[in-house]
DNA sequence: TAGGCCATCTGGTCCT
DNA sequence: AGGACCAGATGGCCTA
């Protein structure tokens, strides 16, 4: 049988597979439902076919006999003819390797979104892609690396620097949102006309008050209230660190004054109270930005998905010094390792 | 309408 | 032989 005909029949099975993906099943599988009707009608098939296999066997036998006398003989591997048997036993096993496949991506995806909801700027209704959420990740991994590393609070410049770093400028944007800075104080690059981390036209130097801009300025973004920030209020002040010209805390090559930690080949960290507790203090709530925007800088405890909002959900708008933030555990999920590292990090940012 | 993102199918390769 | 993994192809959906 030829591999056009093979195709032919198959497109049949493929048609059959892709009513089963429509978008109500795929916004299930999306979100980790599995056993629909889809694939119990799928089994069914399965099981069909596998009953019916055994019938053709004789006929299979017959069948291989007949041709090789009219065509030259191929070389190679023999390639034996796709009988009716063989056709179905390969279409069995087409739709189970299908199957798996997708169960093997379902469970993918399904560990991104857990690596979404650990990176910042976790967003039920505007989710970060796949690219952008393993960019992201390694970002914020190795942001908190150094932190680690050097024990010292970074300033927030060059902390949303480091996490903004190769990402795209949606999402740049999405993080400066989360983070509620204006993306262009901390994209030198795009502005080539300003020296890095000054603050764009318009903005009051840094430190001090400077209003947001909206990042639709850059992205097309909707305008979120957030009004202005003190950003001397973000971190806690670092002893013998005081503010005014910024220090690139993440300059590549940095040097470690603060306690000897070993650099971390640690998974993913909830800073549980130490970012979120800074922030705590000054963070407004986006409320109306929500309403699209679920944003959450999400470290903390509780709330449905184990990670409540800083900056408020659902209109709630709590402010973030609301939150019990410190005595919060972390993510549902985190190991007791990883609980005693955020304790390393608290107590960087709290003894600092 | 083009481009980005995504889910799925598919065939190849490697491993058990 | 069968499963896991991978990458290419394809088509659908969404947005600028």
């Amino acid at each position: 049988m030829t591999r056009s005909v093979l195709e032919e029949q198959m497109s049949v099975e493929s048609d059959e597979q892709q009513e089963l993906c429509s978008p109500a099943e795929r916004e299930r599988s999306a979100e980790g439902v599995t056993g629909g009707g889809g694939e119990e009608e799928e089994e069914d098939r399965l099981h069909h076919l596998e009953e019916d296999e055994d019938d053709d066997e004789e006929e299979e036998e017959e069948e291989e006999e007949e041709d090789g006398e009219n065509k030259p003989k191929r070389r190679g591997p023999k390639k034996k003819k796709m009988t009716k048997a063989r056709l179905q036993r390969f279409k069995i096993r087409r739709m189970k390797a299908n199957a798996r496949e997708r169960n093997r991506m379902h469970g993918l995806n399904d560990a991104l979104e857990s690596l979404r909801k650990v990176v910042p700027c976790y967003s039920k209704t505007q989710k970060l892609s796949k690219i952008e959420t393993l960019r992201l990740a390694k970002n914020y991994i190795w942001a908190l690396s150094e932190i680690l590393r050097s024990g010292k609070a970074p300033d927030l410049m060059s902390f949303v620097q480091a996490l903004c770093k190769g990402l795209s400028q949606p999402t740049t944007n999405l993080v400066a949102g989360c983070l509620q800075l204006n993306p262009r104080t901390f994209l030198p690059e795009q502005t080539p006309d300003l020296p890095a981390h000054l603050p764009p036209v318009g903005a009051s130097s840094y430190p001090g008050h400077f209003p947001y801009q909206s990042p639709g300025l850059t992205a097309g973004l909707p305008s979120p209230p957030y009004g202005t920030m003190d950003p001397s209020h973000i971190f806690h002040q670092v002893k013998g660190q005081p503010y005014g010209p910024l220090e690139p805390f993440f300059d590549g090559v940095l040097v470690s004054d603060g306690p000897a930690f070993d650099p971390p080949l640690s998974p993913p960290l909830s800073i549980n109270g130490n970012f979120s507790s800074s922030f705590k203090h000054e963070a407004v709530a986006a409320t109306d930005y929500d309403k699209s925007f679920s944003f959450s800088v999400h470290y903390g405890g509780g709330g449905a998905g184990g990670h409540p909002a800083i900056y408020g959900s659902g209109g709630s708008n709590p402010r973030c010094g609301d939150l019990q933030v410190d005595g919060l555990m972390g993510f549902d999920g985190h190991s007791h390792h990883e609980r005693l590292m955020n304790a390393q990090l608290n107590a960087i940012f709290h003894d600092s």
